[in-house]
DNA sequence: ATTTTATGCATAAGAAAATTATGTATTATA
DNA sequence: TATAATACATAATTTTCTTATGCATAAAAT
């Protein structure tokens, strides 16, 4: 799963999602929580994470505020009311893509076919 | 579903897996047996297929044949033996990727989160 | 009779979303 | 004292889409 390609996209969701569990998070502690769910398999990238985060709060889906913790800036996040909407949406999605892509690759393949 | 930018970088994976079931197809078959199995909600672009099947044979993991039928042109793939192994690769990492998007996905909200 | 839809392939321009590589700074560990 | 962990950020590049376009034949609809 390292270096997988497979995520693109679902990345906002899954920062969405983890904020309307956790109510706020900071970037960091999103690729610790990412990672350790995951059990080292999904590691968010600094490169994809930050650029994600910027953009959902320049959307209005997300809203940061700066806190000072044992002398290191840490950028908490939560979501906004918008937000919260939009997160039922695309996780209604996420459900939908899974069960999608699990029906294209449930089939069993078919050992007696002449290649 | 439609117009998803959910199933980035699992294109490739589809199209082998379906290789791997039928043995051969041609583009525009793969586009229609997406489209049966998702019940409509996940169209192939041609934009999108086409490129992919090439690039697959370039990377010498399909090989393909052109034939006449009715008076139009198919151009059928398959698996070369590479594709065949690189197959349950893939598959493996999708399935993976999919239990990993149902971990994160999965956890209850938090009813009782103040935010 | 003619236009639209379906079948079938292909590519080009542009956008979106990653990876990889940097950069800065503090603290903890080896 | 160097490395790893914590914490943010951006730039260059790559990958992988979408959208638009083009060509061609056959079937269906107007």
């Amino acid at each position: 799963m390292k270096n997988s390609p497979l995520y693109k996209g679902s990345l906002t969701t899954i920062i969405m999602k983890l904020l309307e569990e956790n109510g706020r998070m900071y970037g960091y502690e999103i690729t610790q929580k990412v990672k350790g769910i995951t059990q080292g398999e999904l590691n968010i990238t600094e490169g994809a994470l930050y650029p994600a985060l910027h953009k959902l709060e320049g959307e209005g889906l997300l809203e940061a505020e700066v806190e000072k913790v044992d002398n290191r800036l840490r950028k908490y996040y939560k979501l906004t009311e918008n937000g919260q909407k939009e997160t039922v949406n695309r996780l209604t999605e996420l459900e939908n893509f899974i069960s999608n892509m699990q029906a294209l690759v449930k089939q069993k393949t078919n050992p007696d076919l002449q290649l």
